[in-house]
Parts: structure tokens; sequence; C-alpha cells
DNA sequence: GTGCGGATGAACT
DNA sequence: GTTCATCCGCACT
């Protein structure tokens, strides 16, 4: 069921983000299971793309994860805030990944509205980036961590969707990177209710 | 060593 | 619509 490695490691990112958008995403902290299907789903490419941390190959600390094999997490901190959760992927040297920035919540509800310290709209508990790590128990221990073991994974959830109920757009919050703003790099579910609101 | 700002969310007015 | 919480990475000196 869970996806196998070489799903991460093909070479067109914006493909794996398409492919991504309806597979299952879960986590298992503690022996606490928690997982959605991803409805939301956005492709950064390193070597070309300004809006991706990794742009022109710059390897750094941080980035440095996102340029092995393809299907590992990359967890980095936004806004001294939130943890963001992306997807490794193409294979060794080539710094591409995908941000899930929202899920529609499937499995552990009584644990995600925990995590989530909420008892309104069921909703709001996972329609954007930074809500799904919080409700899915994401943080940055997970940096690094390989997709295909027990920790964090992703399954084929068994739903297909048509090309005519996956839209793609720009994305979001990277009007600052010029040309590459416009990439339709930006995917969802159509009609969706779990897709973020920007 | 220092300073700036971000792939956001929640709580305000 | 606006504000602010909160901190590391990164580009400088």
């Amino acid at each position: 069921m869970k996806l196998p490695k070489h799903f991460y490691l093909r070479p067109d990112v914006a493909e794996i983000a398409r492919d991504l958008v309806g597979k299952s995403l879960f986590t298992n902290t503690n022996g606490r299971v928690t997982g959605g299907m991803i409805v939301e789903a956005e492709a950064y490419c390193g070597a070309t793309d300004r809006a991706c941390h990794a742009y022109k190959n710059k390897c750094t600390d941080r980035t440095k994860v996102m340029f092995d094999a393809g299907g590992i997490a990359y967890v980095y901190l936004c806004y001294g805030i939130h943890c963001l959760f992306n997807i490794v992927t193409n294979s060794e040297g080539h710094a591409d990944a995908i941000l899930i920035r929202a899920v529609e919540p499937t499995h552990g509800l009584d644990v995600i509205r925990m995590r989530r310290n909420s008892d309104s709209r069921s909703v709001n508990l996972t329609s954007g980036p930074g809500k799904l790590t919080k409700a899915l128990g994401i943080d940055l221990m997970h940096n690094g961590a390989d997709l295909t073991q027990d920790q964090i994974w992703i399954e084929d959830s068994g739903i297909t969707f048509s090309s005519d109920h996956i839209v793609s757009t720009t994305r979001i919050g990277v009007e600052y990177s010029g040309i590459d703003a416009f990439l339709s790099w930006r995917y969802y579910i159509k009609n969706n209710k779990w897709v973020s609101k920007p």
C-alpha cells in the first residue's frame, strides 16, 4: 500500500505533485496513527525555480536534505512558528520537493482535534500547510525521514481523480519570485472543501 | 556577530 | 483587512 521508492525518484516534480493529489499521508507518533488524503500540493524545483529554497542548487544546512534521493521528508520552520512539510523527489543531486498544503483528515480524528486544540468546524483542522503539520504531529524531527518506513509515510488511497477534477494554478505566497511566481505548479481537487483558502 | 524577513495562522478591529 | 506571534537561516560585516 505504501508508495514505492521509484514513485518519488521520477525527474518531473510537477507530475509527481499532481500524482500525489488523492494519495494518503499518515503519521505514527507514539502509537497514535493519524492520516488524511492529500487535496492540495505544490511543486518546487531547486535548479531553476526562484521560489525554491534551493534555487540555483544552493546547498545549505537547511536545504541539503532536498539533494538526497527522493522519498524522504523535508520539514522546515516558517515564520519561526510553523513547520511546513515537503516531499523530496528526483534522484540524488536534484533538489526538488513538493509542499503539501492541505489534507482531508481520514484517520485519528480524535487525536487530530486534540492536537489542534479546537472544537471549531472540522474543515479548519487541516486546510493549510501549517495546520496539517500540527494536526498530524509533524515537526522538525521528521526532517529527512524515509517515507517508506513506519513513522511517516504515503499510501495509495485507492481513489483516483480524473484530470477534470484536478485543478492547477499558481502557487501561494511566492509573489517575490518573479517570473517563476507564474508557474502553474499548485494542484488541488476541484470543489474540495478541505483545500486551503488563501 | 548582527540584522532582516519568511512557501502562515489566529485573533483582533 | 490588519496585526502579531516567534526564531532560524542566511547574507551581510
